[in-house]
DNA sequence: GGTTCTAGAACC
DNA sequence: GGTTCTAGAACC
């Protein structure tokens, strides 16, 4: 019964990951005008940092603040990377990108907290 | 006959650099839609990441990345600071604002690289 | 002196 | 675990 409510607990925590709603937001193609992945699947494109802050970190994140944005992305690991010429900012990361499954992404840790989750409820 | 050259450079070199021309930038009434004075001239506002970085940035500053603005702001002195509800970003400084001359911009130097300067042509 | 990307650190 | 603002550091 426990157990059960953990998992439920965890399910819950981790739908709500910075990655996990990244993950639904570049899958939703009602924002694919701001941010979208690019045509491998394999690297992040932001087209519109307006609009992703005003539309997007507001609905998802709470708050419209693009630096905070790229702050997250640092911290889980992604890095700056080349797009095609004239898109806008392009990020990726070792073990994000389209095919990723949601376990998959529930098992990225972050860089500079992996103590804090190593003597966490894992 | 040297005195007249230097200042001719010295001119040459503050007309372009970063607060010269985010000075010009924040007078010319192109650019309102874009980053602007707020009412008071205190204060720096910019209400459309996305176009500064396509039309502003890539005019003045020969690249697109808003966080090197930003970079430059921070290195100057600029802080972040609150604008008016539903405004973009805002940024200030002690020593920056509408009736700030270009004299006194061309005074005000760099955080990190005070030494730099001072061991330079001035 | 400017550009780029990422990290520090305090706060929540 | 996320948010915020600013700084480090390497490179140009």
């Amino acid at each position: 019964m426990i157990n059960r409510k953990v998992i439920k607990y965890q399910k819950y925590k981790t739908n709500r990951s910075f990655l996990s709603k990244l993950y639904v937001i570049l899958n939703d193609n009602t924002y694919n005008d701001i941010i979208h992945w690019n045509n491998e699947g394999s690297k992040i494109i932001i087209i519109n940092i307006t609009r992703l802050c005003d539309v997007v970190l507001r609905k998802f994140y709470k708050h419209n603040n693009y630096s905070s944005f790229v702050r997250q992305l640092n911290i889980y690991g992604f890095h700056r990377s080349q797009g095609i010429i004239k898109d806008g900012v392009c990020f990726e990361h070792e073990y994000f990108n389209k095919k990723t499954t949601k376990e998959q992404i529930n098992q990225i840790i972050m860089k500079d907290k992996k103590k804090k989750i190593f003597i966490g409820l894992f």
